[in-house]
DNA sequence: CTAGGGTTAG
């Protein structure tokens, strides 16, 4: 079976090493590390558009100043601590430093004292109110009802009293008519703490507007806003992704002269990281470092998102050696973020030696810690390392939730362990709580299809229909492309006609997926029924594979036919596109037609890399090509390569191709194809000893073969 | 729980 991990051994040796506290980081001083300069990489981007090139983006649309420009100013206005001691010398060689030496402390951003929260002392009416206010709660939530349930209050509503109402409290509705219903009975003056509890009811509705004209409303009735108040404004923009009005209540906030706690500060931080504005977060985080603030893991769970969604694997480790330094332990959110970023970072073996430090500090996972995990494995496709993890999670009891299912049926794909992923998928079937939804039947579907067992495959799209559960677009696409491969193509269309009839929304995936099909059908008669679906969804990639196949029409006409189709096309999907395109012509028997659209294809910037020269060796990489296009690929090398040595142009010593070695269990076939291909072509390649899929040939090789062929026959060999 | 900040799926 394929459940041997074939990349296993690569990375078994080097990333073993422990990474908190007895990591190679820890000797580099925090003080000598210029984060400035380490942000001026950017991560990898998307590949580009088709239709239009990438545009620069201005940082801030708002010609105001930065938040750290007005910074500067305000903490000079507002803030009384003496400006530090000036020294001379260091002005003059080191004027641009951002580096503060932490003995000669800046002037603060932030307090270093936590707002202190007053007490409550015990109210012996507690549980009498609390019911009431739970009657409230219950009660229809119309004005006239809620004023009729107020009627009922068992006790008079002091201060205490109305704030331990307010407090019990749930939907935001009652929340604020309760508020303003105490507002309104004048019986003792409506202080911070009153505004601050309804404002955090209505966050949890997400009701923003009325936050901050609770807030407009204090400002004119001279109540005073603490941190509380305004971290609560901000965590309700931010989740709002109102980040602009986050960013300006900060603002606000200093401008009033009132300092941020960590709360507070942790808090900004997080907005400018969901900005992804690196920067800004660096310099408010270094500024808060030099203000002898010592961050606790909330904020350093912040920083360890960013750069995981940057993908910045420099910027965790900096984390890292950050907390290692201040002496910061790690708490479990803190370990399941940076596990996240590594993964998003592309770095399994150190996600994993990660997650062995935190199991030897003695912390649990939790479905969080394993769901990144699993991820990360499957991914990788270190299927040893994923199924030691899921043993050791049954052993051990590790907790597991319906995502963390999910994500193991993922993996499982990922990997073609189908055996394991029907285990699973019975487990969660026998349970109370992870019972199987439609992710896990999508996860399910990809494995019979793309492993080739229809008939599980369609057993699983009855079951759906009878459990009501809903077919998305992905489970769709896998169903079709195992039955496509099936030749069932009468099944094919039915389920495209149901999926479509239940409201699925045919993807440029599906639309590649029905357009393989298109390449495999034998008879007109299969084509045209493949087409007619695809016709639903695609209409001008139908018309399309229709030019294509009318040898009147010229390479012209086809390049900007190729190009509109292409432009139109998600990113994701061109190449298969392309690849599919290539096999159908090869089909019918119009190689031309298929040479032709290998070169669009690379003029478009789908098969960046096919080709790789060094002094030494030409290299092919057909790997992310069809068998059709690999083969095309082969015909035109060979045509230019002959052109080569009959033209006596300079050749390196050493030519190769690479087909893979199909490490996924359904990428296999290439390596086998593009070997015939080879001998078709009586192609000098042979098969390397050492590597599987890659078949190689010297330059003598190669000018013998030149010279042995007939010059009209070299270039075309169908 | 008894006024505020951080983490899970193509």
């Amino acid at each position: 079976m394929a459940t041997s991990a074939v990349h296993w051994t690569v990375n078994s040796s080097d990333t073993r090493r422990p990474i908190f506290f007895s990591s190679p980081f820890r000797q580099i001083p925090t003080k000598n590390f210029n984060i400035s300069c380490r942000s001026a990489k950017s991560p990898p981007k998307s590949p580009p558009d088709l239709a239009e090139p990438t545009t620069n983006k201005k940082k801030n649309k708002n010609p105001s100043l930065s938040l750290s420009e007005q910074l500067q100013p305000l903490t000079t206005t507002t803030l009384s601590d003496p400006p530090p001691p000036q020294d001379q010398s260091q002005l003059i060689s080191k004027p641009k430093s951002i580096w503060v030496n932490p003995a000669k402390p800046k002037r603060s951003v932030l307090s270093l004292q936590r707002q202190k929260r007053s007490l409550y002392s015990y109210n012996p009416q507690v549980r009498d109110l609390r019911g009431f206010a739970h009657k409230l709660n219950d009660c229809d939530a119309t004005k006239v009802a809620f004023l009729a349930a107020l009627e009922e209050i068992p006790h008079p509503p002091t201060r205490e009293n109305a704030l331990l109402i307010l407090n019990s409290l749930k939907p935001w509705q009652k929340t604020h008519m309760f508020f303003n219903w105490v507002k309104s009975q004048n019986l003792f003056p409506v202080e911070t703490i009153f505004y601050n509890v309804t404002m955090k009811s209505l966050r949890f509705g997400r009701q923003f507007q009325l936050i901050e004209e609770l807030a407009e409303e204090m400002i004119r009735d001279e109540i005073e806003l603490d941190n509380i108040t305004y971290s609560t404004i901000i965590t309700c923009a931010k989740r709002s992704k109102l980040f602009d009005k986050a960013v300006e209540w900060f603002e606000r906030m200093y401008k009033t002269g009132l300092m941020p706690d960590e709360v507070t500060y942790s808090a900004i931080l997080d907005v400018y990281a969901k900005l992804g504005k690196v920067e800004e977060v660096l310099s408010l985080y270094e500024r808060g470092r030099a203000s002898g603030w010592k961050p606790d893991p909330i904020a350093f769970s912040v920083l360890g998102k960013m750069f995981g969604e940057a993908g910045d694997y420099d910027g965790i480790r900096y984390v890292l050696q950050e907390m290692a330094a201040l002496g910061v332990e790690p708490n479990l959110v803190v370990y399941n973020t940076l596990l996240e970023a590594m993964g998003k970072a592309g770095k399994p073996g150190l996600a994993r030696s990660l997650f062995e430090e935190m199991v030897e500090s003695g912390l649990t996972p939790n479905e969080k810690t394993l769901t990144a995990l699993v991820k990360i494995y499957g991914k990788a496709r270190w299927a040893r390392d994923a199924l030691e993890l899921w043993e050791r999670m049954r052993s051990n009891k590790w907790p597991m939730d319906f995502i963390l299912y999910n994500t193991l049926l993922n993996m499982c794909a990922d990997l073609g362990l189908e055996e394991e992923a029907r285990m699973l998928f019975e487990d969660m079937k026998q349970s109370e709580r992870c019972r199987p939804d439609s992710w896990s039947y999508t996860a399910m579907l990809n494995i019979y299809g793309s492993g080739g067992n229809v008939d599980e495959a369609m057993k699983l799209f009855e079951e759906m229909s009878e459990l009501g559960i809903e077919l998305n677009v992905m489970g769709c696409t896998c169903l079709i492309q195992g039955l496509g491969k099936a030749r069932r193509f009468g099944d094919m269309v039915r389920v495209f006609d149901v999926a479509v009839e239940k409201g699925v929304k045919p993807d440029d995936r599906l639309c590649g997926c029905l357009l393989s099909v298109v390449s495999l059908c034998e008879e007109t008669e299969d084509e045209d029924r493949v087409l007619s679906c695809l016709q639903q969804a695609n209409p001008k990639l139908v018309t399309h594979v229709q030019v294509l196949q009318d040898k009147k029409i010229g390479f012209e006409t086809i390049k900007d036919e190729f190009r509109d189709v292409i432009g139109r096309t998600a990113v994701e999907s061109r190449r298969p596109f392309c690849n599919c395109l290539i096999d159908i012509c090869r089909n019918k028997n119009n190689h031309e037609r298929a040479h032709e659209l290998l070169y669009l294809g690379t003029l478009y910037g789908l098969y960046p890399g096919l080709h790789n020269k060094t002094a030494r060796e030409w290299c092919l990489d057909v790997r992310s090509l069809s068998i059709g296009a690999a083969h095309t690929a082969l015909e035109e090398w060979m045509g230019t390569l002959y052109k080569i040595v009959e033209r006596e142009e300079a050749l390196p010593e050493m030519f190769s191709a690479q087909t893979g070695s199909g490490s996924h269990k359904f990428s296999q076939g290439l390596s086998h194809s593009f070997g015939s291909h080879v001998k078709k072509l009586a192609a000098p390649f042979r098969q390397s000893e050492e590597k599987a899929g890659s078949f190689v040939a010297t330059r003598e090789d190669l000018v013998s073969w030149a010279q042995s062929q007939a010059p009209s026959l070299a270039v075309t060999t169908a």
